[in-house]
Formats: C-alpha cells, structure tokens, sequence
RNA sequence: CGGGGCGUGGCUCAGCUUGGUAGAGCGCUUCGUUCGGGACGAAGAGGUCGCACGUUCAAAUCGUGUCGCCCCGACCA
C-alpha cells in the first residue's frame, strides 16, 4: 500500500477496532452530514439527504399502497394541547423545546416545538370526526421534529430529526389493532427487504412503552457491537388520546363513542442502522435499494486519448433512461483516488471504462460488497451487457448485504435458560438474548440495573409452565433482552 | 446531567510545561506533465490559535467563565 493510501485510509478508523469513531468518521467522509453551528443538530447533505428520499419513496409508496394519504401539521403545538393526554406529556416533559417569544413580545401561551404530533393531530381529528362513515382517518406527515436530548449522534440521536409519522383513527379496536400491526409489517417488510436489516419485531414492554400508548409494537436491529436500534415503532394508542382530545362520532348503533386511534414512525435513525450495520473498514457500504447512486463510472483517460469519457458519458445515458440511479466522476483526478473515494460513499457498483475497455467494447465492474482481490469483485464485461449485469449484480449486492447481516444478528441470538448465563450475555453486549419471561416490569429493572440490558420486543410464550429465567416467577412471554442505543 | 478527553489554515496535528505576536504534512488555486487502486514539478493563496473576561509591557501559551465536539455513564419512545 503506497503511504499516502496508508494515510487516507487513516481518516476512517477500523470498524472492529472502534465501532464509535469509525461511525463518526464513516458519515462524516462518506459526506452524508456536517456537524452545524447548533448543538446536536447536523447538516443532512445533498447524499445523505438522498438516502433519506429512498427511504421516504420506498415508504410512502407502501403507506399509499395501503391506503394512508400524506398531510401536514404545524411545527408549533399550543401547551394546552400538548399536557391533555397527561402520561403523554409526562414523558415528553424533560424533552420538549418551548417558544416564549414572538418578536419583542412574550407569549401569553407557550408553544412547543413538536416532539411528535398526536397533540395537534388529535385536536384536528376531534374537528373531523363526527360518524363512523368519516372513519377511519389514515393519515401520515413527513415532518421534522424536535427533542432536547442530553448526548446526540448523528441519526442515531439528534435534537431535530426527520421523520415519518402516521396517525390514524378507527371505529373499533380491532381495526386500530389491525392497522398498529399492518403498519409494523410494513417497517419490517422496508428494514428487510429494502434497508437490509433483518429485524426482530413484537410488543413492547410496558416499561419501554410510547408515553400515553395502550401497546407498542417496534422492530429492533442489532448493530456490531451487540447494541440493539429501535428502528421503528407503532402504537395502539387505544382510546386514551381520543379521550383526551375528544375525538367522537356516532356509531352505527346510534351511541357516542370514542375513537381508537394509533401513531407509528421511522426517523432518519433508520440510517444509522443500516451505515452501522453494513459498513466495512473502508467506509459506507449502501444497500442497492437505498443508494443516491447504484453505480459510478470513471474514466480512465490518457493525455492524448479522452475517448473513455466519451464512452462513460454515453453508458451513462443509457443507464439512466434504463432506470438506474449513476453518475459519472470525470473529475481531473487518479483513478486510484475516485476508487477510493467512492468505496469510502459505499456506492455499490463502480464502473471503469479506460482505453483497453474502449478498444475490445467492454467495461471492468467491481462491487462494493467484496474485498479487493476477492473473487468475482471486479469483472470485465462486454459493454452491451451492461444492463443486464448492472441489474443483476444490484441485486446480488442487495441480497449479500442483508445475507450478511442476517448471518450476525442468528449468530448473535442466544437462547438461554440460564439465570447467569443470561445476566452474562446481557452485560457482555453478546446480542439479543431470547429467554422465557414473566412480564413484570420490577424484573425488568432488576435485570436493567444489574446488566445496562432491556426487554426489546416480548412475543407469545409457546410451551406452558415455565419459569421466568431472570428471576424465577412464572413466564408469560418470549423476550429478546438486549442493551440499546 | 455526572466522570474523562479535546477545540491552532479545509483536514490531521506540532507549538503551550519555561508568555515575546504561528508552523508542518495533506488539501486548495494556476500552469504543465500524468492517469487500469489515493501521481509529479513549478509558482501561489489561506489562520486575530472556539468565544469572552482577567493577569501581564506582552497571551495560542497562565487564570476564570462560556460554547461546541468526542468517549463512558445516567436519562431518553
């Protein structure tokens, strides 16, 4: 390796040496953010931000596919509002950015800066809803939220984020139930087959549950250092914010009743996720379906032979009007260096066409999922087929990507029926530990205080007559402990 | 919010102990030669040392405060 590769490849720590710096390091480089001139909060750049719009086109067509339809609501949220629902309010408390000032004059009324919006939303909802006939409401706002948070990284916790998040409104609580669950499919089916992150998914604990929700739902990740990311929660909100913000109609049956309404979200944390989970020492790896550009070309010019542009330029035409998502570095620069630079973004497909490619009608394609050297990393193939091996190789990269993180979360699993086993597991980061559990939300603290490890998500217990195996009691459930970002 | 670390050209850092008015490498600009995994030559530009106050004849350097970033913990959906 020449010294000055040795030294660029410096600025990005190994991954398996320091999962921290190398993820700061890894979205700093990789040119997805800045650090701004206001605490916690970063510059989504033109790359990252394209990131995000994959992220909002994948799911805001699977929210329209299942009916929902976009709005929007205001950023402020009277205070009045905000404390009706109060374990809402109280759980929000100690994050929540005030207004007190408009102009030179002090408000009568302060206003919050949204943490989230089933404030505001339940108030219009209240104006909206009068029969059964005007339900369900399946509404959902892309939208910027704020929270005063003590320590903050980038996507993984900042004081404004981006985000989703759906509110809706049914007659019964079976439909609100049927939708919390259709939508939590929805995060897993995106996650899965379009982030590729394998997830586990269930119900929340009571103790980890949204401040005013009767159930949440979420699906968990599991990043390299054995650290759970919620990566998406949906709510069964019950009646308790119809109640609060009065939100009633008239049933078929001719009796008032109220709402049963449900709030669910994926923020830019997503991202996070999948940079954590897929990248490499050399940088961001972006899963096909997520990356701003699948595929780059580079030139390789002679000072008196630029034919290879020209080539680059008219592939990279085709490959658009196919579909494709390229771009062409032509920049006055060593090829060795775009390489470089590009695997460091994590564009999956590099194409390189130089003057050896511009004589036999070929191009050289290296994928960003494997080694250099490794096989089948870099291949010559005959420029017609470009195409049709862009798109398969895509597809492979998606596959392999998540194939790879499927094979570290199993690997990573422990089923244990071992009271200290499994306080070992936990503290030691080793992953998700899957026990029988009792469901009481004092054996919850114990195990957190004893071990920094929570309940992620809680499923249906199978076999009868176990023991809970972090304190003995009678198990009521299946539950994937694990420590979390 | 507690403990620890760090703020010096765009980046990585040296200089601070023992105050004397700022350096290196990379990057950047121009021109030329180059180009299949981070090229080379020549000539240039760029910093009131995070900010404020204090001590001093004199502060990047000493003191106090403050803002921000990183790590660990607590808290957090």
């Amino acid at each position: 390796m020449s010294e000055a590769l040795e030294r660029a490849v410096k600025e990005i720590p190994p991954k398996s040496a320091d999962l921290s710096a190398w993820y700061t390091a890894a979205c700093l480089k990789g040119e997805l953010v800045s650090y701004s001139p206001v605490r916690g909060c970063v510059v989504l750049r033109p790359y990252g931000f394209g990131l995000w719009e994959n992220l909002q086109r994948e799911l805001d067509a699977r929210f329209k596919a299942t009916g929902h339809e976009n709005a929007y609501f205001p950023l402020l949220i009277p205070e009045s509002l905000l404390v009706k629902e109060a374990e809402h309010v109280e759980g929000f408390a100690p994050e929540v950015a005030w207004v007190t000032q408009g102009g030179s004059e002090e408000l009568t009324e302060r206003l919050a800066i949204r943490p989230t919006s089933e404030a505001i939303v339940g108030t219009m909802y209240a104006q909206w809803v009068e029969s059964y006939r005007d339900l369900p409401i399946l509404i959902n706002q892309w939208a910027n939220v704020v929270r005063w948070e003590k320590a903050t990284r980038p996507f993984l916790r900042t004081m404004e984020f981006l985000w989703q998040e759906g509110h809706t409104a049914h007659a019964s609580a079976a439909q609100a139930r049927e939708e919390t669950l259709k939508i939590l499919d929805v995060y897993r089916d995106f996650a899965e087959n379009v982030a590729a992150l394998p997830v586990y998914f269930g119900k929340k604990s009571a103790g980890e549950r949204f401040p005013g929700a009767a159930e949440t739902f979420s699906i968990e990740a599991l990043m390299p250092d054995g650290k759970a990311l919620q990566s998406g929660t949906s709510h069964d909100l019950g009646q308790n914010f119809a109640r609060a913000y009065d939100i009633k109609f008239v049933d078929a049956d001719r009796t008032i009743k109220y709402a049963y309404t449900t709030s669910w979200g994926v923020s830019w944390r997503m991202l996070g996720g999948l940079i954590m989970a897929h990248g490499d020492d050399r940088g961001l790896r972006i899963p096909p379906k997520m990356a701003p550009i699948e595929a780059v070309l580079i030139p390789i010019v002679r000072s008196n032979d630029r034919r290879a542009v020209e080539a680059c330029t008219s592939l990279s035409a085709r490959l658009s009007d196919a579909g494709f998502r390229v771009r062409v570095d032509a920049r006055d620069e060593q090829p060795g260096w775009k390489y470089s630079e590009w695997d460091v973004r994590g564009v999956p497909v590099r194409i390189e066409i130089g003057p050896r490619d511009v004589e036999a009608q070929t191009v050289v394609m290296a994928r960003r999922d494997r080694d250099k050297g490794e096989p089948g990393q870099r291949e010559s193939i005959a420029l017609d087929d470009v195409p049709t091996a862009l798109r398969e190789t895509l597809a492979d990269i998606q596959r392999s990507l998540y194939a790879q993180a499927k094979a570290f979360l199993e690997a990573h699993t422990y089923v244990t029926t071992g009271r200290d086993e499994f306080f070992d597991l936990c503290r030691t980061r080793a992953g998700m530990v899957d026990i029988a559990w009792c469901e009481r939300a004092e054996c919850e603290a114990n195990v957190k205080a004893a071990t920094a490890a929570t309940t992620r998500v809680v499923r249906p217990l199978a076999e009868i007559g176990l023991a809970c195996v972090a304190c003995g009691e009678p198990a009521k459930a299946r539950a994937y402990f694990a420590q979390s970002y």
